[in-house]
DNA sequence: TAGACTAGTTTGCATTACAAACTGGTTTGA
DNA sequence: TCAAACCAGTTTGTAATGCAAACTAGTCTA
């Protein structure tokens, strides 16, 4: 309890950005998403869409798996464990803040 | 009610970046703050709080006010109707956030 | 077989946040 | 008395970021 202000600066800001925010909640309440239904729920670009999630992947938070539907590429997304985790402490980190001001 | 993960894309990045979120969180419950006090609450360096301050200036959501303790320089921060209402606004965007996941 | 479509990736650029250097004034102390 | 240290901030330099637009590679269609 006793949210300090300052725990705010290490914020992971890796789960901070909005558009990954979008993302990684999904990622958490789905299991797996391929890269057409995240653009749709997002409504991020393509562009923005790939970049952001290889940036997830570099960061270890996201599990990416190219394979095809019929000839078609499939992109499959996933949260690993670390970030499932760290996804629940960002989250918990709002929740202090929003339950102390 | 029915919160969309949408809605983070339209988050104000004025206040989201975590630096300003811990100033303007402070100014939200103290009506009014110098320099040296929010250096102190917020830990960041001199540089940086300056810089921030200036763009939450600039938004109109902090009104800054150069003044004199004795012949040393005081920097009295408030914020503005505007500043209170983007705080209270993104507040609830958080909380919806955090409630919705 | 040219043109359009699908599913993405890469590139270019303007904005950023931070740290370090700097400024302008005040106090200390030898 | 004047140089060194200190105070309260501002400005500058730089690397990283997010976004849009351009591009790629393969597939379908008329």
């Amino acid at each position: 309890m006793s949210a300090d202000l300052r725990d705010l600066a290490s914020v992971d800001r890796m789960i901070h950005e909005p558009a990954r925010l979008m993302i990684v909640a999904i990622l958490y309440a789905v299991e797996s998403a391929d890269f057409l239904y995240l653009q749709r729920e997002t409504d991020l670009t393509k562009g923005n869409l790939s970049s952001h999630l290889s940036k997830l992947e570099s960061a270890g938070y996201v599990e990416i798996e190219k394979t095809y539907r019929g000839k078609i590429p499939l992109t499959v997304c996933r949260l690993t464990d670390e970030g499932r985790q760290s996804f629940e402490n960002y989250r918990q980190q709002l929740k202090d803040f929003v339950d102390s001001t």
